[in-house]
DNA sequence: TTTCTTATTGACATTTTTGTCAGTAAAGCT
DNA sequence: AGCTTTACTGACAAAAATGTCAATAAGAAA
């Protein structure tokens, strides 16, 4: 009376990936999540079943449901600081403004880097992450090497920008759907803003 | 043997409110939750725990914790959209633009309006309450009656400032603890910006 | 093939969170 | 005072979420 059943029965023949490979599964299904679900989707069932493996396998492979939570949180965090250390790059370049704003907006809007940003400010987690930190530092460095300026105005540029960037990224797309305008109005206008600056600056400088 | 304590014998004694005074007190306590723990301290424990009444009070007066969540967030909603209006209305009168500008920051940053931004937008749940949609529209009618402007002029202006000023009010404290900048900064740096927009369209104008 | 490692899993146990209900008591009314 | 209403509560039930464990099996190595 307490024999287990000895075979699954369940038609699907069982995969087997590498550590690492499984990791990755699991975090792509929990990022997508993240993105279009909101943070309060990322229980231990939803992830497991949108990565289509059993709940034990997540707590397998990361601890426990924090343990999940810290390893996207680090995983996007890091994905974010290569696309903005990329848009600051192209930005001594060709020397386009555009198309390096483009690039920064797009690095804060694209997979929900801003929700990311969102979320690890609502709960407060970003305090526990050393990576933030670093990543702050690493990016107002490589824009004061760079754009060729203090480092004080480069700490003030990275901090507007970022603000402004986070926000036009979080609530851009909601905010223009209420106000009934085309979804790319608000980085339009963003963009315009940052243009304006600049131009105010070249004849007398600040922020 | 199926006989009830038929005294609680805890010393305290029962409060009893009005029900709207009631309500009222649970929504401050759940309020002030959010603000300093965020949307995950929402529990129906900790919310009747902050506001000194039983798990079961909660549920008597919003149904549900759902019930909560709503209530909670059309009353922020409320408040933040006659903070809002308050600032817009501020403007024409004495016109000095820094008054107005530090009304509508103060707007999103006091008692983590732009912290419920986030959960709502998080969450997706802004769709479905009606609150929003009326409220935005209001805002921008306004605006362009107040500033004397067109209609489309003033939904640029709206949209640009809201995202603005989220962006600041969510992250500005903390993008300048990381960076190393005093509090205040990031809404310093934001009023410059809209100011440099303003001097820059004197001439011609665009957004 | 056989052996070995370990990713994978279902069944189960534990904890957390939400919801129900009958009984209690505080305030207004007659 | 008694009566009525209903805010309030503890004890309990139900549901949801997380975590444990022994058994299974896929792939690599021997």
């Amino acid at each position: 009376m307490s024999i287990r059943k000895s075979r699954p029965e369940s038609g699907a023949r069982r995969i087997r990936r590498a550590a690492e490979a499984s990791r990755e599964n699991i975090l792509n299904a929990a990022e997508a999540l993240l993105v279009d679900q909101g943070p309060l989707a990322l229980k231990l069932a939803e992830v497991a079943a949108a990565a289509r493996v059993a709940n034990a396998t997540v707590l397998h492979h990361f601890g426990s449901i924090d343990g999940l939570h810290v390893a996207l949180m680090e995983r996007m965090i890091d994905q974010l600081v290569a696309n903005v250390l990329a848009a600051v790059a192209a930005h001594d370049k060709a020397e386009p403004p555009e198309a390096a704003l483009q690039a920064l907006f797009d690095a804060f809007e694209t997979r929900g880097a801003a929700r990311l940003a969102a979320w690890l400010e609502l709960t407060g987690e970003w305090r526990r992450l050393t990576h933030v930190k670093d990543a702050v530092h690493k990016i107002v460095a490589q824009r004061a090497e760079r754009g060729d300026v203090s480092e004080a105005l480069a700490a003030d540029m990275v901090l507007i920008r970022a603000a402004l960037a986070m926000g036009v990224g979080l609530f851009g797309r909601s905010l223009a759907e209420l106000i009934g305008l085309p979804p790319g109005r608000t980085r339009q206008l963003a963009a315009a803003l940052l243009r304006a600056q600049a131009a105010a600056s070249k004849p007398k400088g600040e922020a």
